[in-house]
Order: structure tokens, then C-alpha cells, then sequence
DNA sequence: CACCCTCTGACCATCTTTGACTTTTGACTA
DNA sequence: TAGTCAAAAGTCAAAGATGGTCAGAGGGTG
């Protein structure tokens, strides 16, 4: 094996296949250890070699007791609508109530969203929700709609 | 387990369910010594685990026949959930990723929420998604979560 | 040679553990 | 009754334990 990063992502995987169950957990400075680096290389490989699009999530914890969880996910094969409305958000400069509502329409629509989470983002993101925001509301949206489609890149949502 | 805060929570919420009542009476030398720690770790755990919007009361009493009392709150209203839920988010000024999560799980206790839904909301609202409105990141936590709770009151009929 | 990965380490953020010091309470005593 | 004392529990800040970030150095490949 060329490097040190695909060696720790094979034994990882090898780990993950392993388990009974879809996720492991591990202590950074154990698996630093064991392949003789710096901790901060273990986030390294993560974040290169476990991402969302490749199908892993990854969910951490800091202090005493700390640990790093991976998780293998079932990526959605809608990925192309996901894309084409991403690009409608970054397009769309002035994301009014209506855009919204047509982005949460396609969605339920293409069956990535039920009827009642559509209604709920609807309303988080209603011009009252952000009646204090009117300035960033535009921004606002955006981001979370991104974050949203982001979600809805895997299947059961987080 | 990972580390003893866990290791007492855990102890603690069992003693809870196996106790008749929904309240349990400990002293907090007796269980410092159970798990081999100082007695100011007990508080650490009540404060941070057995907190108002995770369903729970903590009373005390100092001096001799000292005590400290846990009670899950039982609310038999829906109603009583997002009213108490909604005067936490009035009172707490700091609307932390940790505090809108602990409410989220709460909801889904409550069985008012959807394991998904919850999950979708805490994304929205993390600090990754408005990682634009760092200043005004608690008030949208705060105008959305209120919002989300409206929501809910008229999904269960009030 | 240029470019793209990798690797490293200094510095940061967050959660937990510990202990010194404070406050409250009830019993006992003058 | 007031004062004293010991027995709780509370507070808080420092230290400890993890993981995260980022920019720059290092190295391999077209």
C-alpha cells in the first residue's frame, strides 16, 4: 500500500465490514497509535475517505469519553434531483415563500420528502418564522435548504 | 461505557424506572462513593443530564438528613409539554446546538415528533447551517423552534 | 516542473474530572 | 433562645482528556 491514509482506510473499512452492526466507534488517538501518526491524520482519512457521497456518515464527541463514530449509510438514488435543485438555490437570488414551497413541493413530489416534514420546513422557513430576519431571510433559506438537501442525500435521514 | 458521567446517568434513570414512584431520594456522598468519585461529579451529571427540557425536576436539601431528589416530570397534555417546552426556550438565553437537541429528543419522548423530523430540524438549526448568523443564531433558534411548536399544538389539536 | 495528495504540528473547542471554598440545615449546648 | 458545630449539598475555576482545524511542508506523478 502506497500511504499511511489508505492503510488506515482499509483497516477501517475492514472494521465496519466486520461489526454486526452498520456503525463502528473508535478513539482517534488509539487508531494514531496503532499506525504510528498524528491524531489530526485520522481526520485526515476521514475526511477524504468517509464522506456523505461515499455513502458514510461520521458523528464525533470532544472531552473525556470522546470517540469517533462512522457510519455506513444507503446513499438516495435521486442524487440528480437533489443536484438540479441545489443549483436553483444558488441561482435564485430573492428565495421567496413561493420558491420555497415549489422546492418542498418537488420534493415531496420526487418522494424524498413526506407531506408532513414538507409542511414543517414550510413553516420554519415561513416569512413569520423569520420576521425578525427580513434582512438575511433570503440567506437564511438558502442555507438550510441546502443543509435540508444535504439530509435527504441518504436515505432515513441521519 | 466511556466515562462516568455516563456510568451514573445510566444508574440513575434505572433507579428511576425501577422505583414505583417517578421520583427518586439519594444522597449525594452514597453515590459519589459508589462510583469512586468526588461528590461534585454528582452535580456535574444532574446538570448536565438531568436537565428542565429533558423532562426532568431536581430538588434538594443541605445539612444533616440531606438529600437530593429526582423527579421525571409527568405531564399528561400534550399541552403541558410545549407549555413548559416554550417557557425553556423564552428563559434560556443561549440556545446551544446541545439545548435544541436535548428539546428535539424530548419531542420525540413526547411522541410528538418523528425520529426523521426531529433529526431534519436539528440540522436546520445547526451551527453548520447558520454558520452565517453566528449573532443572531440563538434568536433563529428561538422564532423557529416557537414555530415548530405552534405547529405541533394545531397538529394535536389545541 | 507543476500540481495534487499526504503528512505534520501548533493551536482551538468541547466535555469531564477534581478539589478548594461556600452555603444551608438541624442538633446540641449554654 | 441564641450560638456553635458538624453534616450535608452547591459553586466555580483549573486541570485533564479528547477530538477538530488549518496552513505549510513534503512527496510522488504526469
Amino acid at each position: 500500500m502506497r500511504n499511511i491514509s489508505d492503510v488506515i482506510e482499509q483497516y477501517l473499512k475492514q472494521v465496519l465490514k466486520e461489526s454486526q452492526a452498520n456503525s463502528i466507534e473508535i478513539k482517534r488517538q488509539d487508531i494514531a497509535q496503532r499506525f504510528e501518526c498524528v491524531p489530526s491524520q485520522i481526520n485526515y482519512v476521514i475526511n477524504t475517505r468517509f464522506t456523505v457521497e461515499k455513502g458514510y456518515l461520521v458523528e464525533s464527541k470532544r472531552g473525556g469519553g470522546g470517540y469517533i463514530r462512522i457510519r455506513r449509510v444507503i446513499l438516495h438514488e435521486k442524487q440528480d434531483v437533489l443536484s438540479s435543485l441545489m443549483e436553483v438555490l444558488h441561482e435564485q437570488s430573492r428565495l421567496t415563500e413561493q420558491l420555497v414551497e415549489n422546492i418542498l413541493i418537488r420534493l415531496v413530489e420526487e418522494q424524498m420528502l413526506q407531506e408532513r416534514e414538507a409542511q414543517l420546513v414550510y413553516h420554519l422557513l415561513s416569512d413569520e418564522a423569520l420576521s425578525f430576519q427580513v434582512e438575511d431571510r433570503y440567506l437564511i433559506r438558502r442555507q438550510q435548504l441546502l443543509t435540508l438537501m444535504k439530509l435527504l442525500r441518504y436515505r432515513n435521514g441521519g
